[in-house]
DNA sequence: TTTT
DNA sequence: TTTT
């Protein structure tokens, strides 16, 4: 049972490859960025896009998933919780940045082009699904 | 239509009394901060908590509304869209806020005790809910 | 990863107390139904409510802790995904139950309250606070 | 401001085209059904997929927007309330129908294959792009 | 930095 | 009835 709820559900496109390190301990945690657009019409018939850019980390097997599925310009759905983390650079700086803590993940539209988009031999339906470990 | 999700749902409690300004063209404007606490058992057994504190700004009606029905303490459900906004203070200094444009909020708990919250006499609910214009 | 979305979320009061019982091997299931309202205003200014009633199902121990800490009345926060299911009756009648199989549930507003609910003497907060197991 | 929440989120494919019809008064009301499915590996290694199926209601704009973009097999997003309906049937037997009522949809995925799905001549993207009227 |  |  939780006490609070913090829960945050994007959908968007990956504004670059993700990113994979390991933690000391040996733990990975894979980052990278999703921009969600929004489109509204003014009073006065103007379009206006806007784009929001979010900071995904995920951490462990998923990392790992993420790392492997997932490319620049993919459509992604991204379930987790919003984390604030402060810190204060070599020279007294203070930063602050905000970034989704993943729980969820899921490639959306055609897997084919999101193979494809990582280079190498576009795969065929069946054996893109035997290489699926999940 | 939309061509990207981003949404937040959000439950915890306001940090502090709503604030209720006006833009230059006459919109009101209310903000306040929710505090949503997670809490985990470690591997070795100790319990921990964390506080996440979000940033909520409501606008038009639900301005009003917020101003009027919420109090520093209560309980609240907020769900909305998380936007990113970035300035230059007078003296140059950079600045990011992130904040939820909350499209709902809803009053959780017993009403009776939020009224109280606000001051004056605790109403009966029957007496509250005459007064709710929604 | 997941291959859909199929995600409910809700919150309202529990119709009744929950009921748990086993599976034949010993799995713990607990049930209960919440209610969730609705309030609008038509356009000739007549106010309607509308309530809709969930079941919900939870296991494990989750189970375990919505039979022990949940009781009729209360308000709850649940999370979960939509399940149908189809049987036919000793007499050949075709049922359908729809119900939602939660993997989160939150109690709102003041445990107090919702542990008198449940008989016997009101807590205090903090002695509540200690008997929580998670 | 509500007074409890109802929220469902799927993300699945169509499994036909979008029906369309009005109300006496006029309204546009469009029907469709969306498979969500779900994947997972019992303790022994098996895999198995469960489908969900949604029945979606939509009104108004939303309504006609479906219509006219939506198509059997697409991937979409819907967010909406869930809604029990109750009725007898001219021979007195009780019918139950669980549906979405949605109130926003996203089309996901690549557009220019939807648009080969709804049968003619694909279209390059420009030209899609000009017919959206939102 | 993405996408339509 | 969908999709991978």
């Amino acid at each position: 049972m939780s006490r609070g709820l913090n829960k945050v559900m994007i959908i968007g496109h990956l504004g670059r490859d993700p990113e994979m390190r390991y933690t000391p301990s040996g733990r990975p945690v894979t980052t990278f960025t999703v921009a969600t657009s929004r489109t509204w019409n003014t009073a006065d018939g103007e379009r206006h896009t806007e784009t929001e850019w979010f900071n995904v980390v995920t951490w462990g097997n998923l990392a790992e998933i993420c790392k492997q599925y997932l490319a620049k310009g993919q459509q992604v759905y991204i379930e987790g919780r919003l984390q604030t983390r402060r810190w204060d650079d070599t020279e007294g700086v203070k930063h602050t940045s905000v970034e989704i803590v993943a729980s969820e993940m899921m490639i959306l539209g055609d897997r084919r082009d999101s193979t494809q988009t990582q280079g190498g031999e576009p795969l065929v339906s069946d054996e893109i699904e035997d290489e699926y470990p999940f």
